[in-house]
DNA sequence: CCACCTTTTGACCACGCGGTCAAAAGGTTG
DNA sequence: CAACCTTTTGACCGCGTGGTCAAAAGGTGG
């Protein structure tokens, strides 16, 4: 009557035994801490979203403060990865445009990241305070001077680049941070692709027309 | 040899003590909570920095919570106060301006606010969400047939009022709750004035220019 | 000055938290 | 199968936390 192979839990090797749990563990603990803060999440709630008893988690990260580092890790390669391809050489026509289409989209399908990020910057960047002053500051500088030899070459009006990015990111990214707000009072269960597309083509323009960049 | 009138405690009348230490307290759970969150500050640092005994805030204030919601509710005053004097009378040009202004001196002024409420929205505003709904709903789609009405004049070109206004919330937030990154950035220890001018500036344009609204 | 109310304060408590541990279970390798 | 390593798990712990309490101190009003 019962089957000759009882159901016990496939034979998996370790490596991906540990694969598996790690990404759950980051997954979960990414979820955890948009939604409540690092002191506001619990490592029993990140187990529990896991499927993990307690210890378990702790025994892949050292401590809460480890899977936090972790999780702010993966964030921070995914934001500056955005900047990375702003040239000089392209038309700020298309890569401004391009930018914005990138970082709104980032905003769509990664918000929890999003998240986590404004919070940690919100609270002074306690952790991360050192790749704010070393990789980003040098991704920023480099962008700022893209931008800069786009207004020498006449293709757009004389700006600040700095304040240009602040408000790129601010504009951007609240269509991840403050989506609950955009819900609220859109009256929306949850932002549609046309919110983000309407984001999308009110941010281009205003930028684009703004900085004198023409559209041909 | 020593003074006669022994330098004891001014007689002061309850009422006005009673006055300034809640004063006291809201102050210092303000910047607490802004510094490091709801679930990451603790009773006993907002006693500490208010300059009294742990009990003595629970004595004004029934819960941490109930001095959370009570911080909250000066703030939501606040950022709805900025929003008011949009008239559909007043030229966008003008009326947009004295906006951004108003807004990015808000964020220099009172930047834990502004940060206590990014917070508070960033987790799902848990406790605020119903004056999202209610008051804030209602300011806001006045405030979007405002800026409809603009439109139908042909004061300035059609747009999205409502994602005018999350970008027009996002950059001149970011002041306040990504000052930190932006001090780091530009390698300065305190934004200065003409940080704040700067992007005034650079956003009034963006967005007159951008909702073609004419400069004359 | 006295009875009364408000405010202040140190001591205290229950509870939830991050983290530990040792033993069991499961995978690996010859 | 046997010796060995990695993973899993329940039980446990110390500590910091929000909150309480009762007594003392201080202001108030007749």
């Amino acid at each position: 009557m019962a089957d000759k192979k009882t159901p016990k839990r496939a034979r998996r090797p370790l490596t991906e035994i540990r694969q598996d749990n790690i990404d759950q563990i980051l997954k979960a603990a990414e979820r955890q801490f948009a939604e409540t803060g690092f002191s506001g999440t619990t490592v029993a709630a990140i187990a529990d979203a896991a499927g993990l008893p307690k210890p378990n988690v702790l025994y892949y990260f050292k401590s809460k403060e480890g899977l936090y580092r972790a999780v702010l890790k993966r964030i921070l390669e995914l934001w500056m990865e955005a900047m990375h391809d702003l040239s000089a050489d392209d038309h700020p026509r298309e890569a401004l445009r391009d930018y914005i289409v990138r970082k709104i989209r980032q905003s769509r399908d990664y918000p929890d990241a999003s998240k986590i990020f404004a919070a940690e910057i919100l609270h002074g960047a306690p952790y991360i305070r050192a790749e704010l002053e070393g990789p980003l500051k040098v991704q920023f500088d480099d962008t700022v001077e893209v931008i800069r030899a786009w207004i020498a070459k006449g293709w757009m009006e004389p700006v600040s680049p700095e304040h240009l990015l602040f408000t790129l990111w601010a504009a951007t990214q609240s269509y991840a941070d403050f989506s609950l707000q955009m819900r609220v009072l859109l009256a929306r269960d949850e932002l549609r692709d046309d919110d983000f597309d309407n984001g999308i083509e009110l941010l281009t323009r205003l930028v684009l027309k703004g900085c004198g960049v023409k559209i041909v």
